[in-house]
DNA sequence: CAGTATCCTATCCGATACTG
DNA sequence: CAGTATCGGATAGGATACTG
C-alpha cells in the first residue's frame, strides 16, 4: 500500500490495511504453508529482498501477526510462528488462492518460472503415502535450464520426510523424470496432467512409480479448482 | 500494489497482484454490496479521489472483474456492474471481513469517523421487515457536528424503500434519535448495542420504533463477529 | 546462516482543475 | 452529475552491502 492508511472504519479497510501490503499475501501464504525461519520464508517468496521481507515480518508482528521468537537451541536466531490471529488467516488466503486459480489467467504467470521455487513447493506437497516403504529418490531434469539449476532430487525417507538437493544425495535413483519447467508447473499447478502431458515428458526408472507419479507428486493447494476465465 | 507484479505462479500471488492495490478492496466490497454508479460508489469510499477511482474502474474491467456499460437510459452514462469473476470476489471480501472484525483493534477507526457514510451505510443495511407499513420517518442527530452534517433523516417507504435525506424531507417525523457520532458508530459496528449504549442516546417519539430500532436498524454486515483481539 | 541499514529511484497516489 | 487529465511529492520497496 502507499502513503497513510484508510482511516475507514469498515472491516474490510481494516483488514487490507494490514494485508494489501505488496508481497504480504504470498509471504503468509508461505507462513500458513509452515515455514518458520528467515530463509525458508526467503526460499517460498524468493523475488522479495530480505530487507522488505524483515520489514513485513516486524510489521506482522506488529500487528499481532505472527511472534518472533530465538529458536530453543539457537537463541540467536529468531523463528517465526503464526499467532491465532495468524492462524486465522487462513480462509483469507484460500478465498485468494481459489478466486485467483479460478480467474486469473495462467498464462502470464507461466512465462515467469522459477525452478527453485517449484521444486520448493513440490516438495512441501509430496504425497508419500502412495509410494513403497523405502527409500525413494527422484530425479527431475530440465535440460533446457544452465548447469545449476537443471537437476534436482527429491529424497523420499521411509518415515515420509522429504529433502530437496540440487547435487547427487549418493544414493540409487529410482526414477528419471526429464521435462521442461513449463510443462512441470502446468502439472503443478493443476492446469494439465502427466499423463496430458505424456508427450513431453520422459521417464527413466520404475515403471509403478512412473504409473503412480500423478498420486504423490504433491500439486499445489489450488490444483483441483478449473479455470474459469473466458 | 507498488512496481511491477510478482512474477510468480502461485494463485494467491495471482490474485494479491490484482487485488492489493491501494483501495481496491474497499471499492470491490461496496460494488458487492450494490453501487453501480460512479457517484455511488464514492459515497461509499469517500477518501478515495475521483481520478483513482476511475483508473481502478478501468483496471478492473481489464481484469475481467466488472463491466462498464452505458445506462440504458442515460446513454453518456457508465453503470459498473460485477461479472461473474467479480460476483466471485464475495467469498474473498467477506473473509477479509470477518477477518478484520475479529482481529483489528477498532479504537484507531473509531478515531476516523464519517457521518455521511456511516448514514450511506445504514441506509443501505436498514431492515424495513420490524416496521409497521406505512412511511416511516427517522430523524438521527449528532449535536456536536457542524450543522451542514447534524441532522439526517431516513425515510423508510410502505414498500420497504429507504431514502437518505440531508434536509427534512417534509413529512412528520416518527422518531427523533440524538447521539453522537462515535457511539453510532459503534453500535453499527457491532461493539456494542442500542441498549448497552442507551445512556448516551436520547429518543423522542414513537416508543415502539425506539425499543424495535435495534432490529430495524441495518448493521455492517461483520457486526454478529465479535472481537478477539487480545 | 540470519537479519539489518542505507541509499536511491520508480511509481503510486492525492489534489486540483477541467470537460461533456 | 459523471468522469478524466495533469502534475508534483511522498514513499514504498528494490539493490546492495554489511554485521553478528
Amino acid at each position: 500500500m502507499s502513503q497513510t492508511g484508510y482511516r475507514q472504519f469498515c472491516p474490510v479497510a481494516m483488514a487490507a490495511e494490514v494485508l494489501c501490503t505488496r508481497w504480504t499475501m504470498v509471504l503468509l501464504r508461505e507462513l500458513i504453508a509452515g515455514s518458520t525461519r528467515f530463509n525458508d520464508l526467503r526460499r517460498g517468496v524468493p523475488r522479495m529482498s530480505p530487507s522488505l521481507l524483515s520489514r513485513r515480518l516486524r510489521e506482522l508482528e506488529e500487528a499481532g501477526i505472527l511472534s518472533r521468537r530465538p529458536v530453543p537451541e539457537q537463541p540467536e536466531v529468531l523463528e517465526y510462528r503464526l499467532t491465532e490471529a495468524g492462524q486465522d488467516l487462513r480462509p483469507v488466503i484460500e478465498a485468494f488462492g481459489l478466486w485467483g486459480q479460478k480467474w486469473v489467467e495462467s498464462q502470464p504467470s507461466l512465462e515467469n518460472l522459477d525452478p527453485s521455487l517449484l521444486m520448493w513447493d513440490m516438495r512441501r506437497g509430496l504425497n508419500p503415502a502412495p509410494l513403497p516403504e523405502r527409500r525413494i529418490v527422484v530425479q527431475v531434469c530440465y535440460p533446457e535450464l544452465p548447469a545449476s539449476k537443471r537437476d534436482w532430487w527429491l529424497v523420499v525417507e521411509p518415515d515420509g520426510a522429504v529433502d530437496l538437493c540440487q547435487s547427487h544425495p549418493g544414493f540409487d535413483v529410482d526414477l528419471y523424470v526429464t521435462t521442461d519447467l513449463r510443462t512441470m508447473t502446468a502439472i503443478w499447478m493443476g492446469l494439465t496432467t502427466v499423463s496430458g502431458a505424456a508427450d513431453k515428458i520422459t521417464f527413466d526408472g520404475d515403471p509403478a512409480l512412473r504409473r503412480s507419479m500423478q498420486s504423490w507428486l504433491g500439486l499445489s493447494p489450488f490444483a483441483s479448482e478449473r479455470k474459469r476465465v473466458p
